[in-house]
DNA sequence: GTTCTATATTTGTAAAAACAACAGTTGTTA
DNA sequence: TAACAACTGTTGTTTTTACAAATATAGAAC
């Protein structure tokens, strides 16, 4: 359905304005598909995009400044999202001995095995929803990289 | 800046997860720059978006219920997103007098005038951020709606 | 008219986000 | 080495969101 009828809109100021409202559009549907998977682990989104974070860089520990230079949803409350996964036993926090004021995140066994685990299901649940081909899906990142640079 | 270098990752599982991550983040990123317009006139971007639609109708008034079907992000808590535009005298909300269960809300006149001003403000600030030709932005939102289709 | 189901919105509550203020550590410089 | 600024992360408070339960009306079946 495109995005006129979707939002029942048939008039936008100009093509910009009207991919912009498709993009949040797209991106509230996606995160609604998205949605069920994490519910079933007892996180959120935020939480498994730390955990990802931090096993990319495993077994080398990252600080939560390292994590909020490339988590997608910046000005996020990082040490409560981290609290809650160490209190899951999917991330371990210690100070860092060489600065203080550092803290050095790491990844458990646990941690990586969930996130794994929702890895594969995400992966499965977009592949039914999604059928994109792939140098549509390249030209649509790129459009996106294009939008960004002004 | 591309999706790669601004999260720091260059491997994607596909070109359709690379894509998705783009439109998360690219979401992120509209939103950051809209926000200091909404927080100016001290609402959110889904009162904004309430307003709108209730624009978009008047002088027919329309019920929580129809803002529900169109409104962007779904499943919000329209009766409190209502309450305060009431409370600033944005919108005004009263009982459906042939459907009692019903309520029928229609804009005032500083709703009106907030909703263009903040218009002008985000069409002005988003024309400084972003430079997306024409055909591009067409291009675009063809992308958004065909990933949808599947 | 009574009961049952569907509709339309509101309320209660716990979780999460936003935002600012805070505290400890480090580095610099006089 | 004392004073001060910059860095790093945490805490407190208020507002918003998510989700389930509740209210109230309407329409249908009997």
């Amino acid at each position: 359905m495109g995005i006129d009828s979707a939002i029942k809109q048939s008039k936008f100021k100009s093509s910009v304005q009207k991919a912009m409202v498709n993009i949040f559009y797209t991106n509230n549907w996606l995160r609604d598909i998205q949605q069920p998977v994490f519910k079933k682990y007892g996180i959120l989104p935020q939480h498994y995009n730390i955990l990802r974070i931090v096993n990319g860089k495993s077994p080398k520990p990252v600080s939560p400044g390292e994590i909020k230079e490339v988590i997608l949803d910046k000005g996020r409350d990082l040490t409560r999202l981290v609290d809650k996964l160490v209190s899951l036993n999917f991330l371990k926090r210690e100070l860092c001995s060489s600065n203080r004021r550092k803290m050095e995140i790491t990844i458990t066994e646990s941690g990586q095995k969930i996130m794994n685990d929702i890895e594969q299901e995400l992966l499965s649940i977009m592949n039914k929803h999604i059928q994109l081909k792939e140098e549509d899906a390249i030209q649509l990142s790129n459009l996106l990289d294009t939008l960004r640079e002004g």
